[in-house]
DNA sequence: GTGGTCTAGACCACA
DNA sequence: GTGGTCTAGACCACT
């Protein structure tokens, strides 16, 4: 519905699992997509509604996400048009992309361990995600 | 004191900035640790007090970590004596083993490269998981 | 406000002189209840402020009953809108079923003629578990 | 090695996973056999150091039990004999009694619940426990 | 000295 | 209004 300017729709994900506050992830959603260069100045996001309807949470939600990164000058809401990323340079975007990528990996590995999985198993998996090993195993 | 039964010492994290809550954060560290190898079956935790003391955090936060793990199968506490990892009594089956792992995976993966994380990023952050992190002491 | 969507009332009872924490008590209620029937998947639960009202206790000590509840799956908590009975996924094969169930009696049973129980108390008593007691509230 | 005046031996029985402290359990269970009719005035109890010994527990806690049982008056101690049924009747053995069946049963239920098994299914395995019935199952 | 239970009360996340 | 996180601090159970 919303789409960017690269023609590829940004949509938002969640995680239900993970402890995070989901305002939360959609702040970390955005600044991490700025970061990546999936996201770029003028691209829009989805509206309020939409992604409330998407994500089956409350609008207040994602108005507040909304909120706070307008506030850190990161997007603009231009009235009866939509939701942007403004042009101004996001100020650490290193330390903030650094950061996710801590977390993605350390709620990873959390995941992996009580499932009882140690890493030579998942390292494995990830370079040969489509082998089927049944044997290997006790 | 500082020292775990076998030489190597154990010790908690806090990431004051990442939103997660601090006993999430704790859970996640333990289960992470059991998955990269630091932690095995026997190991003794640090005491509750003493973690307490060291992440400038209460007890109670501590031991709400603890007691959540211990209902998981994953930690076993004896009164008076100390927290320690229980012998995992993993009787999954292969094949449904296997499924776990694969779905882990590339739910992993699709949530990395949609935050625009390349595989060798999220390799060598899965080697050294707490390391490059400015500020993650509270 | 006092009856759940069925109609039936359901309520927590506290007996201070058993020596059983509270939080004990009322995670024991709950999975007794299921068994006597008495709560269905679906069903709400008192509200964690409106049971500690009731028991004159606090709301900590009920939060913590029903986390532990849905640690284990028997719960499901659902943010500003309350606290549920979660539909069952029980895939223990029949096997495994009917042991744990002899298993369960006849310890039950042990314990019951050790202390000079006669099974028509017994009886008696799972038929009104919450008859004939003259002071079990707090 | 103690034995009571009708030839049968005294001994303690434990559940740990009932929640109620070991103190407490050793305290009922006198109380209980009192009221049964197992335990009569000049019985002899297990030694601290034996009951410490068969139930793996620390004498400290033994010796609490037996030290508030003796402020009740219901036990004596002969110093360098050991610990005996007092002379004097228990003042309310109807309404312990009653209270140690009621928290059987409900600890019973909630077992029996958190494992998924309805009263129907605990009252045909009360009746006919050594019954194999591995169909009428789903 | 270890873990365990409970309270009182503040503030946050979500519908 | 609902559940959720955290603190400070008291007192208990057990080794």
């Amino acid at each position: 519905m919303s789409t960017t300017r690269n023609g590829a729709a940004f949509a938002f994900r969640l995680d239900a699992d993970s402890g995070v506050p989901v305002y939360r992830q959609l702040i970390d959603q955005v600044t991490g997509s700025l970061a990546a260069g999936s996201l770029a100045a003028g691209n829009q996001l989805p509206t309020v509604r939409q992604a409330a309807v998407d994500l089956a949470i409350n609008p207040n939600t994602v108005m507040r996400a909304y909120r706070e990164l307008e506030i850190r000058g990161i997007l603009e809401t231009q009235q009866g048009t939509g939701t942007f990323i403004s042009r101004q340079k996001s100020k650490r975007p290193d330390a903030e992309r650094q950061r996710q990528l801590s977390q993605l990996v350390s709620d990873f590995l959390a995941r992996a361990g009580a499932a009882g999985f140690t890493v030579e198993e998942l390292l494995e998996q990830i370079h040969d995600p489509y082998a089927d090993r049944p044997k290997n195993r006790r």
